[in-house]
DNA sequence: TTGCTCCTCACGTCACGTGAGGTGGC
DNA sequence: TTGCTCCTCACGTCACGTGAGGTGGC
């Protein structure tokens, strides 16, 4: 017979644990001195309490391991609670790699650069979302050609929706595409609405879901190009790679342009 | 302004967590409406957001995220900061990744056997130890080499032990070495005591602290060789490799052999 | 009036670590 | 008598999830 503190030793767990063991029913002393509560551990004992290690090292709960070591589970189960803790260590491995990969990434960006990062990427989901939109033709991508296109896009489109009597279900969002001739570029001015049809002339479109790195831009959209270079910057050291076309999300557009808060949203997929 | 239900959505995290991070200080409204506790955000704290999302996201708890914002830490402190994470996330996945190799072995173990192995080995360390011990020599390390030998040791042992007067402080041990011709084996049988002479032809020991491998052997050492084996056989699908001489603890001895309990402990290094 | 959104407690989570306060045998 | 070991509460951990119970605007 052991007492706790040498069965503890032997069995390189602490006192404590031995106790929680006999708390929770997942090993309980061979003996208990009726006067005093002193627990008594017989050898054999540290047979079940090497299982009880062994399971925990798998990465089980104890919850788990009382199950698999008291009832009676079959072959067939352990393995598949077996499959299933392994891939739920593979993904805790994809997952602490992940996340090594951007401490990593910010290393090296502090050491080439010398200070913190100013602005923070993160990738999220994108809801589907309905929106009231009308397109325009700028002559590229640049906030010069830009500008004076979406501006009145955006006055003509919140006018005819207020007109309408339709409520405006969030931010106004834009989005731009090349022209099938490649020699201009599509701009699109939306707002999400939960109509299904607007008329005048104004089209309702679903834009579709999508996993996005997004970067929020503070400031005139005539300064937005080094956000965008930033929000490029960042997706390939990170793992993961452009799809498609990115969008703009006006969280904030007080009179001050100076002031206004943009989403830049560019949809990504793990490369 | 969003409402917090809305600025949830924006951020992808649950309102819940937008109520803790204003509990804790991390990120607190732009407005509360003093009547009734109504919570508003602006666009422009979205960013606040992602920089919290960001840091979490690279490993950091709330806590080290809020010094990392608001204590104006130097890029220095930072970059410290961003190694001890690097560090840290290294350890996370190279032990998530054994535990990942220790269920494929027993995944392994179970499809190519059809059932639970019976038997389950721990590594761990275990601690230097002074004892007393007598040596004899056996033409053999199977049990009808050792057994004849090492039983006259240990009842001369533990006779001299006790006549001496020295407390035994705890179970007995045993290891074996071939000799230096290499055609027999050493066999030790020694018991753990606190003194530093006992006379009498009886060598005191530091027996040194090692890495092991081990494993409960329940029943007669007579029939110790298949416990052996299979503590042998698990150690290099779980990524370790045997160095130097095993020992064996005598954690249960009663009269009856076959109700013996041994701790067999096989040294180990990460391979 | 019915939903919907918002609010504030406050318990539960998981596996113990860490005191506090006290007892029994060498 | 002094250490040492043992005991039983009971709080704290970390970042929220999940009710319970209630309120205010459309």
């Amino acid at each position: 017979m052991f007492t706790i503190g040498d069965f503890a030793r032997h069995g390189r767990v602490s006192i404590r644990m031995l106790r929680h063991y006999d708390a929770i029913g997942l090993l309980r002393p061979a003996q208990v001195d009726p006067a005093n509560g002193y627990r008594f551990y017989a050898g054999a004992q540290l047979a079940r309490l090497n299982r009880v290690i062994a399971l925990k090292d798998l990465g089980f709960t104890l919850a788990q391991v009382q199950t698999i070591l008291d009832e009676q589970i079959s072959v067939g189960e352990l393995r598949g609670m077996l499959r299933l803790r392994r891939a739920e260590l593979a993904e805790t491995v994809a997952s602490a790699a992940r996340r090594l990969a951007y401490v990593e990434a910010r290393l090296r960006t502090i050491e080439s650069e010398g200070h913190m990062p100013g602005h923070d990427v993160v990738v999220k989901h994108i809801d589907a979302v309905r929106v009231a939109e009308l397109t325009g033709i700028a002559a590229g991508y640049s906030p010069e050609h830009i500008a004076p296109v979406i501006q009145p896009l955006f006055a003509q489109l919140s006018k005819h929706v207020a007109d309408a009597g339709v409520p405006i279900a969030g931010p106004a969002i834009a989005y731009y595409e090349s022209s099938e001739d490649g020699e201009s570029v599509l701009v699109h001015a939306a707002v999400p609405v939960a109509v299904a049809d607007i008329g005048d002339g104004i089209a309702i479109v679903e834009l579709p879901a999508f996993e996005a790195a997004t970067l929020v831009h503070r400031g005139s959209m005539d300064e937005v190009m080094p956000s965008y270079q930033a929000l490029s910057a960042w997706i390939e050291p990170n793992g993961y790679r452009s799809t498609g076309v990115p969008r703009e999300l006006y969280l904030d557009t007080p009179d001050d342009p100076a002031l206004w808060v943009t989403e830049l949203q560019e949809p990504v997929t793990p490369a």
